[in-house]
DNA sequence: ATAAAACGGACATATCATATCCGAATATAA
DNA sequence: TTATATTCGGATATGATATGTCCGTTTTAT
């Protein structure tokens, strides 16, 4: 029970994302080093990102990933979403049916107590998260980051564009 | 990104054992046919859900499982959290440490504005597991079973007691 | 035309979920 | 004391999903 890694990297790439200047993309070459990320694996999860329509990508010479819509009307959920799919975390199987006690399907008429508990606690998780937009992520970013820190990535912005 | 069937299988034994008079110990040969559920690997989350002090077990002739406390004094949470363990969903690899940007880990005194979304997120979804007790659990089981899989549980009870 | 870039499918590997089996420990009852 | 019923834990097998790499195709700027 664990989000994959590709998560973090996608959330990461977005942050990035919204502190660039309009109408200048980033390849995914570009995006890989920042993080020190494999490359072609990274790739994938930038294409989910763009298939849900949170970036926008441009091919050939100059090309690479931008935003799609501003920072502020991206939430994290959407990200999330967009990279591990909308599967809810309790799949019921419906064991209530099985064994000597089951009867016939249609006596089962909504989802048990069980299955309802687990989904409200999946929709307060997933109401966190849409809470929280790009642009506030990005900001804490920029606040928190040691100022060394910031000093190098705008020396690694300025030789990659 | 799935809880595991075993956390479904263990909340639905605890309800059961919920039923059960006080002092009669159901072995897990009987849960395991109750839900048509693998016996051997159902005893697997069984095992944990005694390590984690929810049930108790008895040995030998009679014996089997019974909840270690009255069902009110036991949450869905920490049902869950015996089987799936308590592992973050969201586990930060530090990616931030990484790349051209990356300095000393002495300059991150916090987690990241990322890691402490993901993370109000994780609480938002455990206080909700928390707030439901095993004893509502098995009361809206008991309330909105089918009558005739009440009948055919208690006719199946009397045939193993 | 050439080069840069995303895209998508095929493949390989690792990790975890699912499942089975068995011997050891423990308790009951005859 | 012996036979039986039960939990416990380790070993092992199998399948699914996450992780990672590779390469050919498509698109586009120059
Ligand atoms: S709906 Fe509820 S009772 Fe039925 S299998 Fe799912 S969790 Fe169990
Ligand atoms: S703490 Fe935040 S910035 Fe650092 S790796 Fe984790 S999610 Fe990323």
């Amino acid at each position: 029970m664990k989000l994959s890694e590709g998560t973090e990297w996608a959330i990461h790439c977005c942050s990035l994302l919204a502190n660039l200047p309009p109408d200048f993309a980033l390849p995914k070459s570009r995006l890989a080093e920042f993080f020190d990320l494999p490359e072609d694996y990274l790739a994938k999860f930038l294409q989910e990102l763009s298939r849900a329509g949170l970036v926008k990508t441009s091919r050939g010479p100059g090309g690479g990933y931008q935003l799609a819509k501003p920072a502020g009307q991206i939430n994290v959920l959407e990200i999330v979403q967009a990279v591990e799919g909308d599967q809810h975390f309790f799949q019921c199987t419906e064991i209530r049916r099985c064994g000597p006690s089951g009867v016939a399907d249609k006596h089962y008429k909504k989802p048990c107590g069980i299955a309802r508990t687990m989904h409200r606690a999946e929709a307060a998780w997933r109401a966190e998260l849409a809470a929280v937009s790009l642009n506030e992520i990005s900001q804490m970013g920029a606040e928190e980051s040691p100022q060394e820190q910031i000093e190098k990535s705008l020396s690694w912005f300025e030789s990659v564009m």
